[in-house]
Order: C-alpha cells, then structure tokens, then sequence
DNA sequence: CTTAATTTGAACATATGTGTTCAAATGGTC
DNA sequence: GACCATTTGAACACATATGTTCAAATTAAG
C-alpha cells in the first residue's frame, strides 16, 4: 500500500508540473507517465481518466493548503493579521513551488475547486473584521471583498510567478493594498503587511 | 475577400465561445467548424493550425478592448475616473458578452496577450495619479499596483460571470475598493465608482 | 450572364491517443 | 526464502484527430 500511494503521489506531483505547464487536455497519459517516472500501465492501474486527474488534484491542491492556512491562524486573533498573512502565504509559496503557483495561476477562474479555496475561508473573518469595526466597507460589499481578495491573493503570485517581484514584495505590497481597500489607515496595514512572517505548518 | 473574412470572423467568434467554455486543447476542427457555422475544409483554408486561432483570438480581443477604453479615456481626465471606468467597463462587457468574459478569466494569468491587456494600459495613469498626488502609495508598490488593478478588474468579471453580482453593482464595488488601496478618499472613492458609465466607443 | 473567388464535403493517408490485457520483473513482509 | 501485491512494458484493438486533395456547389462582382 505504500508503494502504491507512493506511484499515486508520484502521478499526482508530475500532473500538478504538467497541467501548470500546459493545460489539462494537451496532456496524455505517455507523457504523465514519464514525467512521473513511472510506466504507463501504472496510470490506469491507479487512475480512472486523465480527466479525473485534474479533479482530483485541484481539489487536493485547494484543501491541503485551505487547512495549512487555517492552522496558522491558531495563534492569530486580528482578522486583518490573518488576511494579510493568507494573502503573502500564497505569494511565498508561489516563490517557493513554483509548479503549485502556476497551477493555481492557471484554473484560478475555471476550477471550482479553486474558487472554493478563495471564497471559503475569507469569508467569516471579513464579516467579524466588519461587525468589529476592524473594516470599514458597506456589508453589502462583502461579496466584492471577497472576490477581491482572491483577486489580491493571485495578483501577488502573479507577481512572484513571473518574476517580476520578490515573494517578500509581493507578498507585503499586496496584502497592505488590500487592508487599505478594506478601510484598515494605511500606517496600520503597512505594519501588519510587514510582519515576520511564519512558516506554514505542515499537516502531518 | 468580404465572404472570406466573414467565414474567418465567424470562425474566431466561436472559437472565443468554444474557448472560454472548454478550454483551448480539447477543441478539435470538427467541433470548431460545426460551431463555426462553416465545412472543416474551411478552417484549413483560413488557419495554419488549431493552435495559432487561440493566439490570434487572444491578441485581438486583447488588443480590440485595449483600444476601445483607451477612446473611451480621450474626454476624462482625473487618473482615478479613468481607472474606474475601466474596471467597470470590463464588468459590463463581461455581463453583456458572457463568452467574451468567460474567455478573458480562463486564460488571464497564463496568455501573454491578455497579460498585457492589464499591465499596460494603467501604467502611465497609475504613474501620473501618483505624482499628481491623486493616489496615496509608495512609488515602489507601483508594480504591485498594477497587478492589482489587474486583479480588481478580474474579479469584478468573475462576481458577473458567476452571477453572484450585477455588473452595476460588481464594477462599482470593485472600482470602489481599487480606488481605497490605492489612497483615494472613501466618500470620493464611491462618488467616481458610481458615475455615469458611458457606452465602450466603438472601433469603426 | 459570365467570370473569378471561395466554400463545401467527402475521401484519403497518417498520426496520435485511449483503454485493456497479461506474463514477467520487482520489492516489501512475515 | 517463500509469499503477495504492485509495477512494468509490450501488444492489441479501437477511436479520434490532423492535414491534404479535389471536383462540385455556392457566392460575389463586373
């Protein structure tokens, strides 16, 4: 069993490359198969379709660092703290996957599994940041705010992806644009965007 | 060449529809030609290959957006008005030709063309804003504005397009925001989100 | 009406991909 | 070292895509 799950991850790692790369359907199974090192019997020994791939690690992709993300919160009360750290998560991960930033890069808008991860956990902090008074925004905003963050978020790995910022940069310019959207004085966004940023904690 | 350039229009009509709807490999000649309104014979006398239509498209809806805010600018000169407008100007298309919106999420963050639909157009008047005093931020963040210019207007498309909002209310909330990152009063900030949006000035 | 240009749709050869099967090789486990 | 599960890689049938060719039909233009 775990020299299977070993294949398995090893599929589903060349298929984050390869899609991030390329697209879904310019894929086939000869070329996952050798990018994973692997043969091809293997694919199908482990694998219903090359389809079911995508589905599959998108939507692995999404919640394993929907959970990180919400891990590191544990210790973080400030909903414009935990905003602001989400935000540069992603654009120090984009730096340092750059396989797994160009993936979300590229099916961000087209994948629902995706657009899950941005409009899910933002949401309640954005709502307890409004009704605390750490935001100034109209409620019936909240919705844009939401899909601005995302908007922020892949804005910074953008930036990162293509090189044309640091991950540090990118990660604080964003995240201290985004407060300032949010109603939040810009000394105090520019303060939290620049914190020490801490590690992702892992899931084990 | 009139009959000719009508089948190629039709041809990159619905290959922007097919495109947006499926992304671009898993369209074949056949599928194209038979949304094309038009013989598979026809694609190949019109097109070297399935792969050079998406380019072409891309450049030119691209290119087609770009020149027609870039009219719509000529009577407006308050950096922020313009910028708003523009934002704004995407989430109406975006609700009035679907495709055309659903086309430009997909393939934002991973085709050059587009890429370049965002990073040029705000860039001097961003720059300008800046000096003028219009914006509040650090000339070192003007890359991360940019991009989150980029971002705004993305995802005020993707509020239209998944229905989640109007296109009135999309572009004016994202505008809104926009203009708070990037310093803009929060009273003035929602009088120019919500002007007036005139008609997109047509090409001629 | 005539002429030129374009489109049509079928036929063809070629290439590539999918999905299945299976005996042999591999590798971990008790 | 015997056992079991997995992986391997080749072979197969089948399906689908590409790209080309061409005579007939259609359309546009003078």
């Amino acid at each position: 069993m775990n020299a299977a799950s070993s294949a398995q991850e090893r599929i589903r790692d060349a298929a984050v490359r390869l899609f991030a790369e390329r697209g879904v359907a310019s894929v086939n199974v000869r070329e996952l198969a050798q990018a994973a090192g692997v043969a091809r019997g293997t694919i199908y020994n482990n694998v219903d379709s090359p389809e079911e791939i995508f589905s599959d690690v998108a939507a692995r992709l999404a919640n394993e660092m929907h959970e990180r993300v919400v891990l590191s919160f544990d210790l973080i009360d400030d909903p414009a703290h935990r905003l602001s750290n989400g935000v540069r998560f992603f654009a120090r991960r984009a730096h340092e996957e750059p396989h797994w930033g160009r993936f979300i890069l590229r099916f961000a808008f087209s994948n629902a599994s995706l657009q899950g991860m941005w409009a899910g956990p933002p949401a309640r902090d954005l709502k307890t940041g409004l009704d605390t008074g750490r935001y100034n925004f109209a409620p019936s905003q909240l919705t844009a705010v939401i899909s601005m963050v995302a908007g922020a978020g892949l804005s910074a790995m953008f930036l990162v992806t293509e090189g044309h910022k640091s991950w540090r940069e990118a990660g604080s310019d964003s995240a201290e644009l985004l407060l300032s959207a949010l109603g939040v004085p810009k000394a105090q966004a520019h303060d939290i965007a620049h914190r020490p940023l801490p590690p992702l904690p892992e899931l084990k």
